[in-house]
DNA sequence: GCGCTTTCTTGATCTGAATCAAGTCATCTG
DNA sequence: CAGATGACTTGATTCAGATCAAGAAAGCGC
């Protein structure tokens, strides 16, 4: 868990970033002058909901949970994976995190401070609607969370999360799963036990689990269980 | 449902929006001469999700609900009370609608086009920001929305709505519901059955209910069995 | 006022999903 | 290697919430 300014090699792909692309050089400079690189172990808590956001995150390796807690229950939010930023909304609107963050695995993190991205935002106008996009983005993303877990029953759910993994493994019909079980299930919005057994309940439709590898044998008879919409399921509209 | 330019009378309630407040003048000026003012009648719908989204709408009088369908079931997603804006995220990416959008009761609202939102965005700084702001509040409401589903039993969310209500109210310990109740149980993700049934359950916490007028006895019992949160209810954070 | 419609309530029943409890399997560790 | 640990599965049970069905209450048109 060292703590460094960014070295010059991690430039490029966080150059690479839908929000840091369109950018001056100067700019972009300024930010990253700014900015730290950290190494973490797995499992490691990097973000507490309620926390003021000093930083804006980007993951440039390995993976991080976002979740939130009450009263006693915990659910995963979302998965942040390389390259990507994550609490952007926080960072812009100086509010507290609404969710925690904590490496799944090994990661590498840079912290870019907070009040010199809303600086660069007044100073660069390309950054600053790379940034609105980026937002709506995030916004529309929530959005399609919200009705997936509001309109569809978990074996749905669980039905069309497979379809999009399928298709996001270049199509074809098997693949493995990211992450592990338990941590799926969550985000899917239901237990481990039911998981297990919503993959079962899969199965007459084609799907077939064996640990974290998955077989789709035919794609065809399982959309037509998971109807998949373009406005749910597509995550780049 | 007459279309028309907008009247000059409508301007002050629009420049009043956190999101029109700050521009120069002459910004505002271009954004008002490209809109219309509609009024509709109860039930109609403004807009159908997956269509493209041509313009901002700004709800000036009335409500709208907007929601979403899939597979023959739909569910609300909010309302939009005056004076506000809706599907801003859209008319920003120029993408489809995520959400449907109708009227509650006879409402007016306003029509800014699209582009000439975008068009200003890029031309002032202050609206460009502004609009940044509002985008990153809607994420975040969407966040705690999203929290308050996955957390919280539908009994529970009922009970942090009524306390919610009940400050908005002034924290008088008697108010109205804003809506029929058949929408309320789609709002907090619940059949109008349940709902129903909800209310006797929060009886013994001192809640009374006489058609939608809500009665609170004590609000601290309440509070002890609702566990309101912040970060999931208040809408200002 | 009277029918008509619609919302709301209530009870009975059903179902999807959580919980509880064991057991399997793989991995790690001393 | 034995034992511990943690992920996953499976079955039995419970529970929250949906659905079904019917009645009560309230609003509306004529």
């Amino acid at each position: 868990m060292v703590r460094l300014g960014m070295p010059e090699s991690d430039y490029p792909d966080i150059r690479e970033l839908h929000l840091f692309s369109e950018m001056a050089d100067e700019q972009f400079m300024t930010l990253m002058r700014g900015a730290y690189v950290q190494n973490f172990p797995p499992r490691i808590e990097l973000i507490t909901e309620g926390d003021s956001s000093d930083f804006l995150h980007i993951v440039l390796s390995g993976s991080v949970d976002l979740f939130s807690s009450w009263s006693g229950r915990e659910t995963s939010m979302s998965t942040a994976w390389p390259v990507s930023t994550f609490i952007l909304a926080a960072t812009i609107n100086d509010a507290p995190y609404l969710m925690s963050a904590r490496t799944l695995e090994k990661s590498r993190v840079a912290l870019i401070p907070s009040q010199d991205v809303r600086a660069v935002f007044g100073a660069d106008q390309r950054f600053a609607r790379a940034i609105v996009s980026e937002l709506a983005q995030c916004y529309r993303s929530v959005i399609k969370a919200q009705k997936n877990l509001k309109l569809r029953s978990s074996l749905e759910r669980l039905a069309n999360y497979l379809l999009q993994q399928q298709k996001q493994s270049g199509n074809v019909n098997e693949f493995d799963l990211r992450f592990e079980k338990r941590r799926l299930a969550s985000l899917l919005g239901m237990t481990p036990e039911n998981l297990s057994r919503a993959f079962k309940a899969l199965r007459p439709y084609g799907v077939a689990i064996d640990g974290n590898h998955v077989r789709i044998a035919d794609l065809e008879d399982l959309k037509r269980f998971a109807k998949p919409d373009p406005l749910i399921d597509d995550p780049s509209t």
